[in-house]
DNA sequence: CAAAGCACTC
């Protein structure tokens, strides 16, 4: 890796043991001047270590105070990330120059460090140095959109406009600031289209959830690199559309771009949106075989995919593989505990966490709360909602209160969970409300229900989740009336119920299937299916529970809506179309109803398959009968 | 006599 090094033909340097390997003796007199093979030597240099020989060099050579080295050691220095060095190089130079300023904006710019990066760029303009279209376009970059729109104003007044690099930097300000007409004018009039340009375009789209127009930008786009896919797959990856994503990252592959660090976290993430546990695996043996580093963006994101794919022991093992684990990497595991019922291990987890001097943020609350109401730890629950108040200083927001109330009415005190609501000093949301709304279902308090429900009404924060679990509590206790009330309510109100869709993962294939399903290809043999495991409950004894039917029907036809519904058939095509004792992992987008959770343990009895079921807010784990959740859910 | 803009995890 030396060997621009070596073919340079460097003067000597200083000599330990560790440079003559890198940086060999001249042996040749080439024409060339010292300060440029210096400069040359910079350039080229492919470490710190590299870096901190030539510096020693440059002292040595009395030239340190050469301001053009001085400025290209500046500069690599950050991109190092040694922003202290740069500084301090920075500090030794008497007279800075606009390059040398522009150097230490971009340092800190680049580095995330925005305030200090706009600190400098004032320190600049007090000193009387004028900046240029360089100086704009590192600056763009920590700028708000206020600030962003003065520094507009100003590179207008200094003719700096036209600048391609200057409008992209602009196209960004106002992107950032959720101002997406003023940044497709911007676009629009600049004077050539670069793929950057094109490339900050789609981000402004993406980011806001257009992705139909930032589609049509990257249509436009003919030569695409590897930012430029991985910004439309996050796109799609990052605003519920995974499938689109996966598309597109096959389209990649097929153009010939390889995928970096950056694509496979937006991948792995529509991964384990879909629940595609086989290609989350292809994904990850991907990563290994292609020199894919494993930073801690891509160690987490496996985290993340393994667990919600259903598969907590990958989770486990990615996650001790991991060198440097930040906040949101524990955050994650935490949160893979919690989802998989295992309150204990996130716990644990946590404490470890904060043991290593890791400072827990309000993430990792949410994460440690939903643990706790997995498994209706109430203690548990209010200890660490007091830690986070008292020892860290967080001041909890509607996600922590979201928990508290899931926690506290689940485990039966309804009561509790309302006072609570109604204390707390933020505005309560659908979700909160929702949540009070499933406790009193579970716990059959019609009054309370009622009560909250025309609150919600009354307020135009009904949803279809209220009007369904609404109309849940009266099918429960068999008032027709009420349900009838509540679908004309929910017609009047415009909303639509969202439809329950269960899907599986097979030969790298996700099929999906709604209740009553009968497009799958394979619909004949999962219908006989469906009748052999009907049979297989009889010699059970099992009793449908047809109370949880939300319409008027007749015993009988109450249970055949409930034989398809659309986990069942999911389960259904699992066990035709994969390998006896393998496990069978599927996906729901609602929550699994109890019916299906009563007939899905006893599948896992019959077929000694392990069955994994996803819902909406957690994993249930099927095995020989029982479930992981022990039916607190 | 030197330099720049777009992407990622809970």
């Amino acid at each position: 890796m030396s060997m621009s090094i070596v073919s340079a033909a460097p003067p000597p340097l200083p000599t330990t043991a560790k440079s003559a390997s890198v940086v060999p003796p001249a042996t040749t007199t080439a024409n060339t001047t010292q300060p440029q093979r210096l400069a040359f030597l910079i350039d080229n240099s492919r470490s710190l270590d590299h870096l901190l020989q030539i510096h020693a060099a440059l002292l040595r050579h009395g030239l340190h105070h050469h301001r053009i080295l001085n400025f290209k050691l500046q500069r690599s220095y950050s991109s190092y990330g040694r922003l202290r060095s740069s500084v301090a190089l920075f500090n030794c130079n008497s007279n800075p120059t606009v390059f040398n300023w522009t150097a230490l904006i971009h340092d800190h710019a680049h580095l995330g460090v925005h305030q200090q990066a706009l600190l400098y760029f004032v320190q600049m303009m007090g000193d009387g140095i004028e900046p240029n279209a360089f100086t704009f376009s590192s600056i763009l970059k920590s700028c708000p959109l206020e600030s962003g729109k003065a520094l507009h104003c100003h590179a207008v007044k200094l003719g700096l406009c036209s600048d391609s690099y200057v409008r992209t930097g602009l196209v960004d300000v106002y992107a950032r600031g959720g101002e997406i007409v003023s940044a497709r004018r911007l676009f629009d009039s600049m004077p050539e289209r670069s793929l950057v340009s094109l490339t900050a375009m789609i981000t402004c789209y993406a980011k806001h959830g257009e992705l139909k127009e930032a589609r049509a930008v990257f249509d436009e786009t003919l030569e695409r690199d590897v930012v430029c896919w991985n910004v439309m797959i996050d796109g799609y990856a990052q605003h519920g559309k995974p499938n689109e994503a996966l598309v597109l990252f096959r389209q990649m592959l097929g153009a010939g771009v390889r995928p970096n660090e950056v694509t496979v976290v937006s991948v792995l993430s529509a991964c384990g949106q879909l629940g595609a546990l086989e290609l989350g695996r292809w994904i990850h043996s991907h990563i290994k075989s292609n020199g894919i580093q494993m930073n801690a963006y891509v160690g987490t994101a496996l985290v993340v995919m393994y667990s919600k794919c259903g598969s907590l022991e990958d989770a486990i093992l990615v996650f001790k593989s991991m060198n440097h684990k930040d906040v949101v990497a524990w955050n994650s595991m935490i949160l893979g505990f919690a989802i998989h019922g295992s309150s204990q291990c996130a716990l644990g987890t946590f404490s470890a966490m904060c043991r290593l001097g890791v400072n827990p943020n309000d993430i990792t609350f949410i994460a440690i709360l939903t643990a706790c109401s997995h498994t209706g730890l109430i203690k548990e629950g209010w200890d660490f909602f007091n830690l986070m108040k008292d020892k860290y200083r967080i001041q909890p927001k509607i996600e922590h209160y979201g928990c508290m109330v899931n926690l506290l009415s689940r485990a039966g005190s309804l009561e509790e969970a309302y006072q609570l609501v109604k204390e707390m000093e933020i505005q309560p949301d659908a979700v909160i409300w929702g949540t009070l709304l499933g406790a009193c279902r579970l716990h059959a308090k019609t009054a309370l229900a009622e009560e909250i429900a025309e609150f919600l009404v009354g307020k135009d924060l009904a949803n279809c989740g209220t009007y369904t679990l609404l109309s849940n509590i009266y099918a429960a206790s068999g008032d027709w009336d009420g349900v009838a009330k509540v679908r004309t309510l929910m017609k009047s109100s415009g909303v639509i119920k969202e439809k329950g869709c269960s899907s599986i993962e097979v030969n790298n294939r996700v099929h999906e299937f709604v209740a009553g399903d009968k497009r799958h290809p394979k619909s004949r043999e999962i219908y006989l299916m469906l009748e052999e495991i009907n049979a297989w409950l009889k010699t059970y004894n099992y009793r449908a529970q047809t109370d949880t039917v939300l319409h008027d029907l007749g015993e009988e036809q109450k249970e055949q809506s409930l034989e398809v519904h659309s986990e069942r058939l999911a389960i259904a095509f699992g066990l035709i179309s994969t390998e006896a004792g393998t496990t069978i992992r599927i996906v729901k987008n609602l929550r699994v109803c109890s019916d299906c959770h009563a007939v899905t343990k006893l599948i896992s009895l019959m077929t000694g398959r392990k069955i994994v079921m996803r819902d909406r807010n957690r994993f249930h784990h099927f095995v020989k009968g029982s479930c992981s959740c022990g039916d607190y859910w």
